[in-house]
DNA sequence: CTGTTAGCGCTTTCAG
DNA sequence: CTGAAAGCGCTAACAG
C-alpha cells in the first residue's frame, strides 16, 4: 500500500476523517469538498486498504469457503459449487477465502477459531459428513454460516440442499413408468446425509407407485465407480430379478455401467439404470446415462446468498431445497 | 475476535510486548515468562489477529488465485491446479483468496490495485489468454506472481508450464510408431501459449519422425468438443488420406471421436487418435483415449512453491517446464 | 460542514 | 530480560 489516507488528505487540503466520509458517501460533506477529494483519489489512485478497514470495522468483507475432502479429482460436485459461491459474493463485494478441513485439523485449531483469527464474516461449508466432528461446531458456533447437503439448522446456521427425497422419487416413477417390475437401489455412504434422504425418497416412490417397499433390494456403495460396480454385482446376484437399479450417484451408476458391460447385460433392456448428479461423464458414457441433476452452481449461489442476507440484514438462517431435475437419456 | 493480547497481557501479568515476543519465538524472553505467556494463552484460547498483524507488518499471508475463465464447468484443467496452489500454499501458512478477472474488470480496476487494496502478498494466475490486457500489467508490476500456461518472465513475474513440445512431440512419435503415414493436427485457440508451443512441437516431431512438415494439415479449433468435431470434419474433406490425428485437447480428440462414429469412420483402424490433457473423460469414452496427460495438481503445487520462494527468501523467479506423458488407451 | 482525538490488535524500536 | 510508546491505515464519536 504506498498512498493512503493521509496523501489523500493532505493533496486535497482537508482531514483525513473528511476523506473518508467523503469517498464512503457520509451525507455531512460540502458537495464541493466531496468532489474535490474524489478528484484527487482518483488522481492518486488511491485505494483503501481493506486490511485497515476490516481491523477498524471489525468485518473483513471475507468469506471462508471450507471444504473437506478438498482433494484432486473431487471436482464432479464441488466445482460448481464453488464458482456459484464466489460469482454471487464477488458481485456483493466479498471476498471468498479456501479453507480445507484438513488444514485446520492439522494446526489442531477448532475451525470457528481458525475463521475467526482470520476475522471471516462468515463460512460456508462444503463436503462435511454426518458424523464430522465439525458439525457440532459449525451448529452451535455464532460464526454465520451456511451448510450445502447437511440439513443443520440453528440461530447462526442455514442449509441449502437438493431436493433429495424428490429427486430420488423421479427416478424411481421414471423406472416405473419405463415398466420396471422390481427396482434396487444402490445407495452412497451411510454417514452422507444426503443417502438418508435420497433412501426415504426410494422408499415414499416403491410405496406410491410399486405398491410397496422391500428393503433387501438397497445395497450401499460409497459413491465411487468401482463401489457402484461392486454394489450392482451384489445386488444382481441375490436379487437376478432386479430390472432397473437407482443408484444414488452418477459415478456409481458408470460402474454399474461397466460391469453390465462385463457381463453381457444390456441396458436398458435388461437393465434399466438412472444416476443422480448430471456430472460430465453422464453424457459420455455409452449408452448414454439417464440421472437426476443436481442444480450444482445455482447451490453454491444460494448459499452465498443466504450468507449475505444473514450477514446484511440480520436474516434468520433457514432451509432451503432446490429442485432436482430428471435428465432422460438411453439408460432408463 | 474476542480475546486480544492486551487480555493475555493482563492475565499473565506481563507487557503486551512481552506476550508477542513469548509467542512468536523471540530470543529475548525468559524461559519462564515464555511458558506462563503460552500457558495462559492456551487456557484463554487466544488467537492473534491475522488482519491486525497484517497491518502492521504490511503482508497478509495471504495469496490471491486469479482466474480468467472462471465459470461453470470449465474445471477439466482449473480444479486439479486449484488443489495443488491451495494444498501447497496453505502447508506453508498462507491462505487463498479467490479472485476473478472478471470481478477485478467489473470494477474497473487495474487487477494489481485490487490484490494491492486485499494486501495480497502475491498472485497466482490461471487461464489468461496472450492478448489479455492484464498480460502486461502482470509482467510489469512488482506484485510477484506465478502464471500458469503462459510464459511470463520478469522480475517479479515467473511462470509454470507443461512441456508442451516434448508433449506433442510424444504423441507425433507415438502415431508415426503405430504406422500412420498422413498425420494431421487439429489445434487450440492461436491466442493460447499453449497452442503455438504444441505446433512447434508437432512440426519438429514431424520433420524429425516423418521427415517433412506439411502446414495444410493444421486446422485450428477452439479447445471445445463441438470445435474438435468440426475441426475433424474439415480437416477430413481437405485431406482424406489423413490416418491419424493430433488434438490439442482431449475435449477436441472426443469431439472428433464422435465425428468418426457419425461418419463410421473407425478408430483405431481407419484413424488413429492421440489427445492432450488426460481428464477424467478421457478413460470414459468409447474407446478410451490415448492421450497426453498434464500433471495439473503438480502444476498447482509448482506454481505456489515458486512463489513462496520469492516472498520467503527473495528468490528470482523462473519459467518451470513439467513434464507431460503419453497415456497409451485404444484410440492410437 | 469539518477537524481533533481515540482507538481497532498487533509488532517493534528504544530505554531501562 | 522486560516495558513504554509509537504507529500500521482507517473509521467514528465528539466537539466546534
Amino acid at each position: 500500500m504506498r498512498v493512503t489516507i493521509r496523501d489523500v488528505a493532505r493533496a486535497a487540503g482537508v482531514s483525513v476523517t473528511t476523506v473518508s466520509r467523503a469517498l464512503n458517501g457520509a451525507a455531512d460533506v460540502g458537495e464541493e469538498t466531496r468532489q474535490r477529494v474524489i478528484e484527487v483519489a482518483k488522481q492518486l489512485n488511491y485505494r483503501p486498504s481493506h486490511v485497515a478497514r476490516s481491523l477498524v470495522l471489525r468485518k473483513s468483507q471475507n468469506i471462508g469457503l471450507l471444504v473437506s475432502e478438498f482433494r484432486k479429482g473431487s471436482h464432479h460436485f464441488l466445482y460448481d459449487v464453488l464458482v456459484g459461491v464466489h460469482d454471487t459474493l464477488a458481485e456483493h463485494g466479498y471476498d471468498v477465502t479456501l479453507v480445507s478441513t484438513d488444514t485446520a485439523r492439522q494446526q489442531l485449531v477448532s475451525y470457528v477459531d481458525f475463521c475467526r483469527a482470520r476475522g471471516l464474516d462468515g463460512v460456508i461449508v462444503m463436503g462435511i459428513r454426518l458424523d464430522d466432528p465439525y458439525v457440532e461446531e459449525v451448529v452451535e458456533s455464532s460464526l454465520p454460516s451456511v451448510v450445502i447437503d447437511l440439513p443443520l439448522l440453528s440461530r447462526h446456521c442455514g442449509y441449502v440442499m437438493t431436493d433429495n427425497v424428490n429427486g430420488a422419487r423421479y427416478a424411481v416413477r421414471h423406472l416405473v413408468a419405463r415398466g420396471c417390475k422390481r427396482i434396487g437401489f444402490v445407495n452412497g455412504a451411510a454417514h452422507a446425509a444426503v443417502s438418508r434422504e435420497r433412501l426415504r425418497g426410494f422408499e415414499e416412490a416403491m410405496r406410491q407407485y410399486v405398491g410397496g417397499y422391500d428393503e433387501r433390494v438397497v445395497v450401499y456403495a460409497d459413491f465411487t465407480l468401482e463401489g457402484g460396480q461392486r454394489a450392482l454385482a451384489d445386488l444382481l446376484r441375490r436379487h437376478p430379478d432386479v430390472d432397473g437399479v437407482f443408484f444414488a450417484s452418477d459415478l456409481m451408476a458408470i460402474g454399474g455401467l461397466q460391469y453390465c458391460k462385463e457381463e453381457g447385460i444390456r441396458v436398458p433392456q435388461d437393465l434399466a439404470v438412472v444416476g443422480f448428479d448430471d456430472i460430465d461423464l453422464a453424457r459420455f458414457v455409452s449408452p448414454q446415462l439417464t440421472t437426476v441433476a443436481q442444480p450444482r452452481y445455482e447451490m453454491g449461489c444460494e448459499a452465498a446468498s443466504m450468507l449475505i442476507s444473514m450477514l446484511q440484514k440480520g436474516e434468520m438462517p433457514s432451509g432451503t431445497l432446490l429442485p432436482p431435475q430428471l435428465v432422460v437419456r438411453e439408460t432408463a
